[in-house]
DNA sequence: GATGAATGAGATTTCATTCAT
DNA sequence: GATGAATGAAATCTCATTCAT
């Protein structure tokens, strides 16, 4: 078995993780076991401490995993797109998610992650760094909007935190209420509120 | 015949729960240990437990607490006031809040909830009656905001659901980056673009 | 059962250092267990744990214990006798030691200690502290022996040094060896080659 | 007809073996670990399993190699001289040795030989055989300067267990304390005490 | 009623050794 | 023959909870 390429271990990181995220997703990041992670993998304890220092170091690695892809992907469906239809591309993302137990469980993990990284130097920096993109990418967009004239003298750096804020409500509450429906209505009204306060003429016409 | 009178059985369950929060905002509640509340109260660890039977149930308590007051507190500040002013009051009370630690941490005590009442059912039971209340006071302030012919026709329910989901995200962030200007900043920002939505015009123009 | 007294802890303390140094005896520092030493207290491993923070703890105590007691006991049975008789006295003390297995167990954890010590800081200033009394014991006893006329111009500290060097060389091999009757012969010839080199005409004739 | 000579093969153990020297010094039999052997000589470690059963083996491996080159060298250096000179060489062999880290770290290792060797039949046997040798060179000198008339009617065997006794004493705490002209001096002043009894008359001035 | 010593089930992590490739 | 991934049996330490005093 040894002498593995580094492509089957990339994949066997990946699928700890994988299902790692679903044991955190169900139990929360401390009452998740590494027996339980193991059994889940079809793999002994040993073999996962082979990949991973430690289950704190997969929770951030976890943390760090996904967000490469989901900006990659952004980028193509955004590219050549107005700043609205950027942010309409967006939250239509995050709108027509399928409430599954594995997406509803990851944004647990997700959600957890901002309250230990209160309390937890490491995974904070990691937490803001990968924050500090995901704010960057909307402020950019409001900026490229303001240029475009079709979004007011908003303050872009501040819209963009408050779209995140009120993103992570969103999902803070879905996590725990579970409803398709509610999540939907959420955001179908946070698309309308958000995109009416950067509208030029604060009515969201043109829009 | 008790030996205490229950005035001060209830008043020292409450002392508990003071220091309880005070350790699960440092620590988080699996980290928070009953040896370091215990210390904290000046108590020994089995008197902590004449008055509650569990760590569990010291959180559970934890989260009912406080409603009430809250309550009160509010009804009294919004006596008479119209839609408006009963909102921008409620905003303001949660904009002028200081960041103190006590605050931050029982901030992130109160993230934590939701997240631990999605994996039992006993804390999810308590977390949505309790949401449920302030859902329902901000849908009533929006509904005769209506009545008083300010806000538009928008889904009262919906948007109290939307305002806690903002105001959530916006906690959730305080309570990991602790930035006093951010904080009121986006309040700010929120109020207005909540205001705005509600606003018979979609300018908000006469708020 | 709580609240006891502070006597009865001490008690306690004792009974689980005099057991864990038989396990440590037996077995070595590394190889002894927790759930051994537990068991032969007849205790919990969790209670072992509330009087010793760590199984380091334990063996650090343990190098402690004990030598205030070793030098009382010299101290009273040294009282009034000159240098020599008091090397003597030291000697024999050692000498007289039947070797139970008890007693080469507490020797060869003495002599793991020195091992672990070199790697370990916290272990070596206990063992360097505990080290200096015993050297300047001899010390003391040797400038003493210099006044009184009877010892040459010898180098106390260093005669000291080398004195409790040889002694731990016997420890050492009788650790292993176990033999009483090499142990007695070792330390006759010690006596007599150790009291002959410090004699004034260093024939020891005098002594 | 294997593809490896068998030369090859002694090289590579000889080498494993060095480097393990260097790792058990540095940590302890114990705490020195496989891999960390492995990464040391550049090899895998199921490659170490092929010149080696396991740790334990080499652990005992280790303590038999050395001797012979040790006694071929000394023998080379003795030839010829007068039993007082045989003994002056080799304590001035040891007197002479600088304690770099490498050196002390043999000697570690060499002291948890004899602690190991107490707790283990196999490695008992392997360190009793070699120690018998040792005793028995220091034992030929002594009844060999007793036959030139210059040793006194000592018991050579029982001179010969106190030498390396002492000697072991002053690797022990050097091991520890590690400090160079302490060293020096203990091996000066043994080196006078151990001649001054073993001399004919006792003050050792003739020698 | 209060106390805090004791319990004991588990959690994380380590590592010598094996063996499929 | 070499490799190093995988195993799995420990080992240390933690802590909510109980209950004798």
């Amino acid at each position: 078995m040894p002498k593995v390429s580094d492509a089957y271990k990339e994949k066997k990181r990946a699928d700890i993780l994988r299902h790692a995220l679903a044991c955190f997703g169900e139990k929360g990041f401390q009452s998740a076991t590494i027996d339980e992670i193991a059994l889940r993998c079809g793999m002994s304890k040993g073999a996962i401490y082979g990949y991973f220092a430690s289950k704190e170091e997969m929770y951030i690695r976890l943390m760090e995993s996904g967000t490469e892809e989901m900006f990659r992907m952004l980028r193509d469906d955004f590219a050549g797109l107005p700043a609205v239809h950027k942010l309409r591309t967006l939250i239509r993302h995050y709108r027509n998610q399928e409430l599954t137990s594995e997406w509803v469980g990851a944004g647990r993990v997700h959600m957890e992650f901002w309250i230990h990284s209160a309390r937890n130097e490491d995974v904070k920096r990691v937490m803001v760094d990968r924050y500090e993109r995901f704010v960057a990418l909307v402020e950019e967009i409001v900026e490229e909007g303001k240029r475009e004239g079709v979004f007011g003298d908003v303050h872009a750096r501040e819209m963009s935190e408050l779209f995140w804020a009120m993103a992570d409500g969103i999902f803070l509450r879905i996590t725990v209420l579970d409803r398709q429906e509610l999540y939907e209505k959420l955001w179908d009204d946070a698309e309308e509120m958000f995109l009416r306060t950067l509208s030029r003429n604060g009515d969201g016409a043109a829009l």
